[in-house]
DNA sequence: CGCGATTTGTGCACGTCTTCACAAGCGCCT
DNA sequence: AGGCGCTTGTGAAGACGTGCACAAATCGCG
């Protein structure tokens, strides 16, 4: 499930504040979730959680870090040093989290050589001796649009079956390799669509606006953080 | 649907290459999801497509933009120019799709007066300020997680309505506001497992690996793009 | 040792999303 | 004008995710 990573974040928070143990529903609630939907989610982990006191919180993050398959520092190689993957490469919430960013490459000969955080970065055509040295595990895309397809088929060439990508446009790759994008101009969009809902509601209470915003049963949009009560 | 944005992005492609009809077949692809999702969602706008030509894709921009809200260009505000707000600053991808940074607010003192992209940082304190000067439909959280709540108040305390976090914590906020998160680990983790999940199935093709690899059914994870053929 | 308070694990029902498959509609070509 | 090929729109079925509600289990205390 993608709510582990979430589960495991806030496990990490309630260790650093001394709890040992926890309740399904305070986990829940520092998750920003239902505690059944938690529940039922940490017990497909075949996870051993005591009636009556709840879930031990070191073993429970332990859990969730194996089948995460955290237990081994994963090598990322951040491929396009720009404006973005500066930012990117001098995060250093990677390295608690368990990734370590192992290579810097760009096209850019201006770029090439530079040091950030202690990494050199290298060209992008040293992509397979950097895969040879360090067994790359994920491959981040921070270029433009326009050479992301690019650089993705270069990263598959080299073997690496995980890609992030920053650059709003979609990859295609062999089945097997896994592709996540996050695009924010779509997370300002959902947002707007949101505000432009709620304007038209209050704007028209009784008429319901223009055919387009009345939409039968309103669109679903996937949560990403339901509001929390005051 | 939050696909919509996603459709948007390529129908602008399409409309650049010179496309002035495209089939759903096409756009599906395009937005890489099922064309009959997508037929579906598009019929939710009450949109008109011709039956044996396609959708006009001058049309359906302007329809999924109405929809979406972005016929007024919406303000936000970016809250905590540091490391990753630098970036989004300096980012011109926001303009072209529908938004306009209206200010950068930090508390550091020696942040402020700095100058980005035509941009001068401002104190957070100035917020009720700034509201009032852009009426601010969206707000970006860029600071450390310890600080984000308090950050997330200041915002709906002036009227605020849309979030956007990067801080890995999640928000407390009244019903009413959205709040959508992102978070890079959370992202890069989601990736490891479905590493872990790919080795540990090639490692032990007839065991099927320990118990906990060998989860029943496979955990279903937020599909974030789907595999196109080779 | 027994009882009550507490919390997990889960059966079940419900709503939503996805996908297939096909009828209806449109334009083009003859 | 008529037929043919192509594409949309949608009905229906199935898969999936969600949340309630409750039985089973455990601990602490008298
Ligand atoms: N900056 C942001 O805040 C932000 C926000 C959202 C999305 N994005 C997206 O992230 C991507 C990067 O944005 P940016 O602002 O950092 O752009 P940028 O232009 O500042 O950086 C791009 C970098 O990629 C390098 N590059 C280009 N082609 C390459 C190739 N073939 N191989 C390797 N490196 C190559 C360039 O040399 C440059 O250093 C873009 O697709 C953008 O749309 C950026
Ligand atoms: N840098 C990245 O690539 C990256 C990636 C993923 C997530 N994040 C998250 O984004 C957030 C920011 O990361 P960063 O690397 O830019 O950190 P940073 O420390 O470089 O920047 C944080 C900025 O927020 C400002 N700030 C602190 N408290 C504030 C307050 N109360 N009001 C207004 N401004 C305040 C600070 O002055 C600083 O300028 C963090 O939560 C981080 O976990 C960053």
């Amino acid at each position: 499930m993608a709510r582990l990573p979430e589960y495991l974040r806030a496990l990490h928070n309630l260790a650093e504040t001394g709890h040992e143990t926890i309740s399904s529903e305070g986990l829940a609630n520092a998750a920003g979730v239902n505690s059944a939907k938690l529940r039922k989610d940490l017990s497909q982990l075949g996870s051993y959680g005591t009636r009556g006191v709840g879930y031990d919180v070191g073993l429970l993050i332990e859990q969730i870090e194996y089948v995460l398959g955290l237990t081994q520092r994963r090598a990322v190689a951040l491929v396009g040093v720009g404006n973005l993957g500066h930012a990117l490469a001098g995060y250093d919430g990677f390295a608690s989290r368990g990734f370590r960013i192992a290579a810097l490459l760009d096209a850019d000969p201006g770029r090439v050589g530079e040091e950030i955080n202690g990494l050199v970065v290298r060209h992008i055509d040293e992509l397979p001796r950097v895969a040879a040295e360090d067994s790359i595990a994920i491959g981040v895309i921070a270029t433009p649009a326009t050479a992301a397809q690019q650089v993705a088929d270069q990263l598959v060439a080299v073997g690496v079956t995980s890609i992030l990508n920053f650059a709003p446009c979609v990859l295609s790759v062999p089945s097997g390799v896994d592709v996540r994008k996050v695009d924010l101009a779509v997370e300002l969009q959902i947002l707007s669509f949101h505000e432009h809902r709620k304007a038209s509601q209050t704007a028209f209470p009784t008429a319901g606006g223009s055919a387009l915003t009345a939409l039968p049963g309103g669109l679903a949009v996937t949560e990403s953080q339901e509001a929390i009560g005051t």
